[in-house]
DNA sequence: ATCCGGTGTACGGGAAACCGTAAAAATTAG
DNA sequence: CTAATTTTTACGGTTTCCCGTACACCGGAT
């Protein structure tokens, strides 16, 4: 049974909402952060008072508003909370729908659960907080299929530098420079070539505009 | 002072603090859809009934789920509502944070609110509706500077057909001939590589590559 | 009718991207 | 350590794109 949890939301809406679905889980122990680092500061304080925090529950993205902010999404919070108390268990609740991204956050953030906000969004939490008190994990029931159904490609983190340069206009002929610099391994224009080459036959792409598209559909830059 | 209120909203824990809200300025005839489509047929039923409804708050974007619709967004909703009943009026409750997209909606749909999600949102919304009682418009303190520096390029519709081709793989060499089937104006090769550099330019921007996550970062296309 | 500015079109040289091939370098296997 | 395999790089030909110039067309104003 969980008593002790921390909701990082920056929607005051969603927290309102929240506030609810726990008070229904008779969870009296709530605290709420509009900001990441309010969060983190607010689960280091807890561990020093020898009272530490049992369940985070955030949301992806937060809003930027003037104040200047060390973490400023979700999935950087988590990274944060884990170095800082391992055992604290994770629920993200968030309305991001790109299966990629959800099977990023369970493979490398271990997170224990994934709420969508959706149409059932607050039935799904408590289902995922009773989960989590059995030791289970969950997923919300629109992303079960699509999450084996995996990416057509996986793009790794020298992929990522070349489609985001490419993005941000570099030209082709550019990027072996700007690879160089950044120590990537391979970093002949040939290389480049190829390797676009082989991430857009993947995903059955003829044009690099086709691609910037898809990468930014799927948030992938 | 309004009294019969309709939401479209498909996110329940939002819908929920919404309703939460409404109930606090002793707004009690209020209905509430998941779907454009539900949304809509109440519209319609309610003045068939000579009770038609004085305001809706509406998302702008509703998750798919198998459920067919024929409206799938807010924009399309309040096409459609004003159509069916034009002193209605129109609320828009999204997390979109586009100034281009927000613009619009003033603009083009006429909606007398925009009403940001984030860390004020319920009381935003509140005075949102404070606003429209005494006839004025509301917009979240958010937008307010930035809608004044509006686009730097405004996207024509001949526009848009250029930038979708590209970012669905078409050839720039091949794409006078798609355009002179839907019956675009000037469909010379010339004419698409002209306009494409007057975006461009305009942008500040040098590859076409560039140009698309642009629009996809913007809501473009 | 003439003169315009704006807009759409045609063409051509040069740059960049595309694509296949093959050499060179680095890894791995035996 | 050498052979075999994979990865990276180099190079050349072709296509596409880029960009400047020049011409044709049209509606409006003189």
């Amino acid at each position: 049974m969980f008593n002790k949890v921390i909701i990082a939301e920056d929607h005051q809406s969603v927290k309102i909402s929240v506030e609810h679905t726990l008070k229904e889980l008779d969870i009296s122990g709530t605290q709420y952060a509009y900001y990441c680092d309010d969060a983190l500061l607010r689960l280091k304080k807890a561990i020093q008072e020898n009272d530490a925090f049992e369940l985070l529950i955030t949301d992806l993205s937060f809003a930027e508003d003037g104040r200047e902010q060390k973490i400023s999404d979700g999935a950087a919070l988590i990274e944060a909370a884990k170095k800082l108390q391992p055992d604290l268990k994770l629920i993200v609740f968030s309305a991001e729908s790109s299966p990629a991204v959800v099977s990023k956050l369970f493979q490398e953030l271990d997170i224990h659960a994934y709420v969508y906000k959706g149409r059932r969004d607050t039935i799904e939490l408590k289902e995922a907080i009773e989960a989590l008190q059995n030791g289970k994990k969950y997923l919300s029931p629109e992303f079960r299929m699509a999450l084996r159904t995996k990416n057509a490609h996986d793009f790794s983190a020298y992929d990522l530098m070349i489609v985001t340069q490419l993005a941000e206009g570099t030209r082709q002929k550019d990027i072996p420079a700007y690879l160089q610099q950044n120590g990537a391994k391979a970093s002949s224009l040939s290389s480049v070539e190829k390797r676009l080459n082989q991430i857009k036959e993947a995903l059955g792409f003829t044009k690099n505009e086709q691609l910037i598209a898809y990468c930014k559909d799927n948030k992938i830059i």
